[in-house]
Parts: structure tokens; C-alpha cells; sequence
DNA sequence: TGGGCATGTTACCGATCGGTAACACACAAG
DNA sequence: CTTGTGTGTTACCGATCGGTAACATGCCCA
């Protein structure tokens, strides 16, 4: 109802579209959604939105990078608050993402859903989504080889198909189990490699 | 542009229908793909879609179901081959998912990408997908029960975080290398119960 | 006070899409 | 031949959606 450019609320047009946009595509998916139905729920107006972004495209970019960058500083934040330890910043990781699925609303992860709904290989989101990926398995199997995992290549790849498969049976299993059950499985794996004695390719010796 | 009923293939349009939707759906995504690009891909017309289809979402459904049953069957199969040995179950299926991978073109997994699309809760096929996957989590904890396992829940959790994980990972890790490491993870998770005698809580005794 | 600048408002365009109507055609069985 | 059934063809409808034009309005700052 109210314009917004009034007073009422401060938060210039740029964010609120973006914080509608975030709402809107979680709840009801990128191509469910209309222009006209962000700018309405902005509290402005498609012409608004359009002198802010140049496409629903650009804005759904937008979206993800905020998303992008947000996981990011998690993850600085992570290796800040732990440094030197790899497998507290792995068990600190593992309680954060379970303690964000209270957050998700039935459906799952996020930037999952944006990638099974952009199929354009050349989507500007997709590029940000990709890249992002590729970061963070790196970054995971940067701290397996620093927590001395025989194998980083594969302790990188067990951590992340837990992270993303958590993501995706949040859909199926309950939220709360899942969150549980993968601080379970994140927890089992770094002692199950605390058990091992000496494999054959000694990496990094960081034997705490 | 051969009509179809003249002679040239003698498959019935609803089969050639249900086909070209399962490549399009695929690749291009449910909303991506209109109900026309659908029928001309199975060497028809609309009309005749609509003839041996409500609707649009009953044909996604349809197409949907079609996957469930396969999927299903090869549980059956599964079930059939090791009879009374649930170990092997777990491991032959981690080896066919594995093999599935190499089918999956870039994109993840049908049902899961099928879900991101559907966001409306009532849409026929989502419960097509929600029944199914509730049965074959059922099914994977029933098997890690006779297997033995301390805690069937977070064992049969674990098992569908990797499957589910595995599909979702497809997109941004090699092929081949998530079904390797799936299997790897499928391993050694019934490798480190075979290890284990009888914990009662899995949380404390773990200092070597 | 006045001018610029960001925003609001309305109307509109072209394209696409799901779905339907009406009619023509082929083929099989009686 | 005739009838019926399944299919092909064309044209169309209404709705939605992404995106734009043109103009009005309000606010900040000089």
C-alpha cells in the first residue's frame, strides 16, 4: 500500500526487491515467480525493478551472489574462529549447516533449486553457482589435507556428498533428524580417520 | 514429419510421447519445455497429446510414475539377487547407482530436479515423488535393520544422504569420481559396523 | 524557491504457453 | 461400401509474463 518513497520504511527499493526476490524464490522457485509479483511484495514496482536491475535474470544473479557470498564469510568465519584446527573448523561447519535447516521451510537447499531451474548453460546465475561450488570443495579439501586425511580427494568428496545430500532429503527426511544425523556422519568420518594408523602416502603430517 | 501412423515406427504416440518427455524433461527441465516441443518431438501433434493426456501435469506425473516403477523394480531386483544377505544389498545398489551416473548428462537427478520445479504441494507428481522416496528410505532402513546396524535410523540417514548427496554432486564434481567415492563411502560404512561389537552409545569411548 | 533525480503509475507490446474447437484423413472391421 | 475410431492439421482463445514508454509525483539539495 505504502509507496515506501514517503517514509514508512527507509530501506532503499534496491534492497527490498532483493529481500522480496530471496522470499519468493525460496517459497515458490525462480520461474514461479513474476516480476510484477517481487516488486509488489517490495512494496514498488516493476518499473522500479527494472531501473535497478537489467532482467529478472540480472536480478536472480543478484540473488545468488548474495547467497554466495553470505556461505562464504560463513566460511571465513569458520577458519578464523579455528585456526591451525581443520577437523574443529569440519565439526564447527557440520553444526552450522545442521542449525540452518531449521531455517528452510520444507524445501530445500536454495541455490540446488536455482540450478535445477535454470537449465540454460549459460544462465549469468549459473557461472556464480558453479564457481562458487568449485571454491568450496576446494576450501573442504584444502582442510581434509590439512586434517592429514589419507585420501583428501576423497574425505573432500564424502564431506560434500553429506552436505549436499543433507540438503537435498530435507524435502523427504525431517529437518531436524537430518541436521542430527549429518554432525553424526561428519563426526564419524574425522574419527574413523583418527583410528587409522599410517597409510601408505604419508601427506601432511599433522598428527595435532 | 512422417506422421506416425502410416508405417515408419509402429510405436503407439502415447509411448512416443511419454519418451520425448522423459529426453526434454531431462535436459531442458519441466518448465523449460512446452507442451508443442514435446508432442513434435514424438513425430506428433499437440491434440493428440491431449488426447491420451488431461494435462500438462498429468503427463508430467505420468512420466514421473514411469520412473518410480523402474526404480523400484530395480530395488526388486536387488532384494531378489541377495537374498538374505542385506550387506550385499547395500553394496550392489551402491554399484548400480554408481553405473547410473555415467547415463546423467551434467544434469542431476530427474525426480530431485522434478521436485525444485514443482513448488505447488498439491501437484499430482509430487506425491508421486514424496510416496516413493518415503518408501524406498523405508526400504533402506529395513535392510540396514537386518543388517545389523546399532542404529538403523542414522545408518539408513547416512546411506540416503550419500545417494542423494551423490546425485546432487553430479552437477559440480566429476561423474566418475562421485560414483567411485559413493561406493568407497558405502564401504566403509558397513566396514566400520562390521568393526564395531556392541556400542551402546556411539557418542563417548572413542580416545583409541 | 526551483531544479534535478529517484520513484510511482498506467498503459501497453510482443511472445509464449496451456488448452480447445472443428475439420480432414487413414485404416480396420462389419 | 459404410461406419467408427484414432490421428493429423490448422486456427484460435485467454492468460501470463518479461520488458518498455510516457508521464506524474515527491524529495533532497543548492
Amino acid at each position: 500500500m505504502c509507496p515506501g518513497s514517503t517514509g514508512e520504511f527507509r530501506i532503499p527499493p534496491r534492497q527490498r526487491i532483493l529481500e522480496a526476490a530471496d522470499d519468493l524464490f525460496r517459497r515458490i522457485g525462480i520461474r514461479g515467480v513474476g516480476v510484477e509479483a517481487i516488486a509488489e511484495a517490495a512494496g514498488t514496482n516493476k518499473m522500479t525493478l527494472y531501473r535497478h536491475f537489467a532482467s529478472k535474470d540480472e536480478l536472480i544473479a543478484e540473488w545468488v551472489r548474495g547467497i554466495v557470498e553470505k556461505k562464504e564469510a560463513e566460511w571465513d568465519d569458520i577458519a578464523a574462529k579455528h585456526p591451525g584446527d581443520p577437523e574443529a573448523q569440519l565439526v564447527d561447519w557440520s553444526r552450522r549447516v545442521a542449525k540452518k535447516f531449521a531455517e528452510m521451510e520444507e524445501r530445500g537447499s536454495a541455490l540446488g533449486n536455482a540450478l535445477a531451474e535454470l537449465p540454460e548453460a549459460d544462465h549469468p546465475a549459473r557461472k556464480v553457482i558453479d564457481e562458487h561450488r568449485v571454491r568450496e570443495h576446494a576450501r573442504i579439501r584444502r582442510v581434509c589435507s590439512e586434517a592429514g586425511f589419507p585420501e583428501p580427494d576423497l574425505a573432500a568428496d564424502q564431506f560434500y556428498m553429506l552436505l549436499e545430500g543433507a540438503k537435498a532429503c530435507v524435502t523427504c527426511i525431517g529437518l531436524k533428524r537430518v541436521g542430527e544425523h549429518l554432525m553424526k556422519s561428519v563426526d564419524a568420518l574425522i574419527e574413523a580417520r583418527k583410528r587409522q594408523p599410517a597409510p601408505a602416502a604419508p601427506r601432511a603430517a599433522s598428527r595435532r
